[in-house]
RNA sequence: GGGGUUGUGGUGGAACGGCAGACACGGAAGUCUUAAAAACUUCUGCUCGCAAGGGCGUGUGGGUUCGAGUCCCACCAACCCCA
């Protein structure tokens, strides 16, 4: 046997990706004869290096827009950069280098690194979202907002570090501390800008034109938090209104007290002098918490009076008026009327400090009473205790399916003292920073107070490049000359020295996509025309609520403010249907898993304690399993101890009991340990000595959770797989393939480094199969060819139907089957020249997506026209994929007992006929008539089946 | 507390309501080799049986159906989001 050449990724693969790039083979240019394809896949920030995630979110979308290409679109991949943000920030504080310098050289680098995936990235449309030719549109979109009322400056809540002299992001902030020095941080009101968010909330909940994943829908939607009710107006004893926001109008008689919000405009008002150093004192308490630790339920609740009263319109009540912090001043009205016998938490807190609680919704059978009742009723009955409307039922519904919430709603329309309303979780788009790294936003501010937009000749508004970056104060505000300019009056200004928050950035990216270079627009109409919308959308659920719901309502004001205009008209010229393509920026969204750091197993511990039953509870646990060698030892010795003394007694071990063994599996603090062969549970109680290696001094039982843990990847972990240690070693097509081949997409999972061996032995077959060539034998055997032409058939439908459906790895488990198929052909030496050149060009075709380095090569070798991505996807032939003969499965009440092999289309009285032959029927029936036949035709791959049953 | 997602061999994972475990990894035995690796062949859900063959199996318990991993109800567990 002569020395073939071996597969050699590193080799093949720059060699092609040089010259695909060479020969512009993945440029997207505008084709009005042929239809379009607009692929998106979620863009990196570029943080200096890709991530395997970066892979596994990329490939399979890349290898998806190839097949799409292959099939007769003309398809648009582009590619980007997320480039403003915290980190670059982070960076120039501590290393002192410069945001945009250690953001562009991350750049490059990630550039090489995203080439070598082997990837169909249109390079030349690529968009850095910190280009001031990509950031002038940012701002202009922020202008064009500003000038049509979805922008506006309102107040709101910020963690200002006074150290700092700065405004922290929620994840610099520990424990109420900056991360940085950990000085205190403070809540305090600050004036930002808004975006008119909310005003788009209910088309926000409307899915009915896209094809999203459910949990995204139903994610979004309970974060629009649309809830029906009414704004009820409550007076002081001063006069001073109230409003609340109810959903519970029909509990209004219950209202037996009023809670405001710490930073509620009236409490500086209304508070008497006796309790004005109490109130003061809880208010600045308050300011030091964050939003989700005044609000996490299974808190004490906490909370101060007043000192003054309101009075309830409903029945006239004197009801005291109290401040606590799980009343946010963000959410509704920032007041709420405080029910305690109709909602859990007015409850805990009328329990705790006291006050009346009056019953008002009441179930058949129960007679509640305000004194003693011990929990809130918050379901349905009838109402008491509330004046006219005693004896209605309310069913337990919200908004106006509630007949008692409705006729309540109605009754306090006609009285004067409220109104229908309907409230939102959401809140309105705080787009404001106080950094650096962002994109400015283009406003003056007048000597008279007011603002103006800057004008468009003079966008962008540029951020100064030779600042100091130290992490106090901002920047921007320290820059005189960039602070100091003047109105279009000419007249001394200041500038908005805010920056734009980076999910504004990524609101619009995939517009400027289409024509990355454009100078007069965001986007060039006559592109947008032909390419949008993005019909498919890949990325991480993370973004669920946030991202992918800025992005929603960003296309929504746009399309508002004609911003598709002209591209409609272009669609229409067309020919082209342009109703809706502009209410929805994504027309399908996938989302891809997360790779998690690779599962240890194998850890060998070694556990003493006392058996409980089959259990051992555990007083010490040392993990050796870092260290094979003692690991070996330990279960030696085990062995040992088990031979030489039959029976272990709580005497013959030092310190008790023990197990040594492997950890399999474990459950909160229950690990499964495999000691030779036997499965042993150990519990691992709090107050158990943990030994762990590498983690000096005494571990916790957390740390030893940790340390078993499947986790995310991170540096600090050290569990971070190196997609460029693997291309290294593997190549670029082997992982694309394992990443496609060894996970289902959409949940992602553990990392696994010995499952790729699946996939390197694929590619090693192929090579071989391949370059082998074709056997010499001009004409072979009919049945044998046939045979090979149904599997290649067969392969086409499966890998086509996968690669549409996300399958990716039962697209490549199909390749693997023919792979399979054809080498057994092979070996068999019964296929002519023809017929396998055939199959081994179509076998090629259908990895060309997945894998396109090797499929390049091997088409190359075999004389096949460059490029086999500029080819035709397989056609599928139904009819060459029949199988002639099929099992007819036979089964008594559904369970499978025989199996004759039939032909395919096998008709159902045959079918009954044959079964009852069949010697499984004739056992399970022994002489006895069936009680009913079902026959199940055949269809497909599946196999006509009988049941019989008994 | 509310909402969501997911529970299938030792592992990753397949299965329009129709033969559960495709395709792989790992493991076992064998072939080749001085040896090892690689490669190749066979076996590999559990269980009873020498075998032929049987029984049990998709987190648990019910239900719908001729037939349920798949649909419905309840529960348990893990993970994620919200509060």
């Amino acid at each position: 046997m002569t020395e073939r050449e071996r597969y050699q990724p590193k080799a093949i693969e720059s060699k092609w990706q040089q010259q695909w790039e060479a020969n512009e083979l993945y440029r997207a240019r505008v084709d009005w004869s042929k239809p379009k394809h607009y692929a998106v896949t979620m863009l990196p920030y570029p943080s200096g290096d890709l991530h395997i995630g970066h892979w596994f979110a990329m490939t399979p979308s890349d290898a998806r827009a190839r097949y799409m290409r292959m099939k007769g679109f003309n398809v648009l991949f582009p590619m980007g950069f997320d480039a403003f943000g915290l980190p670059a920030e982070n960076a120039a504080i501590q290393r002192g280098i410069h945001p945009a310098e250690w953001t562009y050289k991350n750049i490059e680098r990630m550039r090489g690194q995203l080439r070598s995936m082997g990837t169909m990235f249109d390079w030349q449309r690529e968009t850095v979202s910190c280009d001031p030719d990509y950031y002038k549109w940012t701002e202009w979109f922020f202008k064009l907002f500003y000038e049509n009322d979805l922008a506006y400056h309102g107040e709101a809540l910020v963690n200002w570090s006074e150290a700092l002299q700065t405004v922290l992001a929620n994840e610099q902030v520990i424990d109420g501390k900056d991360e940085r020095l950990g000085q205190p941080v403070i809540q305090k009101m600050m004036t930002q800008w808004f975006f008119r968010y909310k005003r788009y909330a209910d088309e926000l909940l409307e899915f009915d034109t896209i094809d999203w994943p459910d949990p995204i829908r139903i994610m979004q939607t309970n974060w629009i938090g649309r809830s029906e009710g009414a704004k009820v107006t409550f007076k002081t004893e001063a006069g001073d209104p109230i409003v609340v926001f109810t959903t519970r109008p029909d509990t209004l008689w219950g209202a037996t007290f009023m809670v405001l919000s710490p930073e509620h405009d009236l409490v500086e008002k209304i508070t008497t002098e006796a309790q004005r150093q109490a109130v003061s004192e809880y208010v600045a308490r308050a300011a030091r918490e964050t939003e989700i630790e005044r609000t996490a339920e299974n808190r004490e609740k906490t909370g101060v009076f007043t000192g003054a009263y309101a009075i309830n319109p409903v029945n006239q009540a004197r009801i005291p008026i109290w401040i606590a912090d799980y009343v946010l001043i963000t959410y509704g009205t920032g007041a709420i009327m405080a029910v305690p016998a109709g909602d859990h938490r007015d409850f805990d807190f009328a329990r705790k400090f006291d006050l009346e609680i009056v019953p008002i919704i009441q179930p058949e059978g129960e007679q509640f009473d305000g004194a003693t009742m011990t929990e809130a009723w918050e379901g349905a009955g009838y109402m008491i205790n509330s004046g006219a409307f005693n004896g209605t039922y309310s069913n337990g519904d919200k908004g106006r399916k509630n007949p008692a919430i409705s006729a309540v709603i109605d009754w306090i329309e006609e009285q004067g003292i409220g109104k229908e309303s309907v409230n939102y979780r959401l809140r309105d788009w705080l787009i404001s920073r106080q950094r650096y790294w962002g994109a400015p936003i283009p406003i003056v501010y007048r000597q008279d107070g007011t603002t103006e937009a800057v004008p468009d000749d003079k966008l962008p508004v540029e951020l100064p490049t030779d600042v100091k970056i130290t992490g106090v104060g901002n920047p921007l505000a320290q820059d005189a000359r960039f602070v100091n300019t003047v109105d279009s009056q000419g007249k001394p200004a200041r500038r908005e020295t805010d920056t734009m928050d980076t999910f504004m950035c990524s609101s619009w990216y995939f517009l400027r996509y289409l024509s990355a270079h454009y100078q007069a627009a965001p986007f060039d109409p006559e592109e947008a025309a032909y390419w949008l919308p993005v019909d498919v959308y890949t990325g991480g659920a993370e973004h669920a609520t946030m991202h992918l719901l800025y992005a929603r309502w960003f296309i929504k004001a746009m399309r508002d403010l004609g911003i598709f205009d002209d591209a409609t008209a272009i669609m229409r010229q067309h020919g082209r249907n342009a109703d809706g393509l502009f209410d929805e920026p994504f027309r399908l969204l996938r989302n891809q898993g997360q790779i998690l750091g690779e599962e240890r197993r194998g850890d060998t511990i070694v556990a003493t304690g006392r058996f409980e039953g089959s259990k051992l509870v555990a007083s010490r646990v040392e993990v050796i399993g870092d260290d094979a060698n003692k690991a070996q030892a330990a279960l030696a010795a085990e062995r040992e101890s088990v031979t030489t003394d039959a029976t272990p007694t709580a005497e013959s071990v030092l310190g008790g009991e023990r197990v040594v063994g492997e950890i399999i599996k474990r459950t909160e603090n229950i690990l499964n340990v495999n000691q030779n062969g036997d499965l042993i549970p150990v519990e691992v109680p709090t107050d158990a000595e943990i030994i762990i290696p590498n983690i000096p001094g005494p571990n916790t039982v957390n740390q030893l959770r940790h340390h078993l843990e499947i986790q995310r990847m991170s540096k600090s972990k050290g569990n971070v797989v190196n997609p460029d240690e693997l291309v290294e070693q593997y190549g670029a097509d082997t992982v694309r393939a394992y990443l496609m081949f060894g996970f289902d997409w959409v949940k992602g999972g553990p990392w696994d480094s010995q499952n790729i061996q699946g996939v390197v032995r694929w590619l090693n077959d192929v090579w071989e199969l391949v370059t082998a060539g074709a056997p010499a034998r001009a004409s072979g055997d009919p049945a044998a060819e046939r045979h090979i032409e149904r599997r290649v058939h067969q392969a086409v439908l499966k890998v086509s139907s996968s690669i549409e459906a996300f399958s990716f790895n039962t697209a490549v488990a199909a390749l693997m089957t023919l792979k399979n198929d054809l080498r057994a052909a092979f070996r068999e030496g019964k296929i002519g020249t023809d017929a396998w050149r055939e199959a081994v060009r179509a076998m090629l075709l259908l990895m060309a997506p997945i894998t396109p380095h090797v499929a390049e090569e091997m088409w190359n070798r075999l004389g096949f026209p460059y490029s086999i991505h500029q080819q035709d996807w397989p056609q599928y032939d139904a009819a060459k994929a029949a199988e002639e003969e099929t099992t007819l499965v036979i089964m008594k009440n559904g369970k499978p007992i025989d199996r004759v092999p039939v032909p395919v289309g096998i008709g159902e009285e045959e079918a009954k006929r044959l079964a009852l032959e069949s010697s499984g029927a004739r056992r399970v029936l022994n002489g006895d008539q069936p009680k009913k036949l079902i026959f199940i035709a055949g269809r497909g791959n599946v196999e006509p089946k009988i049941n019989i049953v008994i």
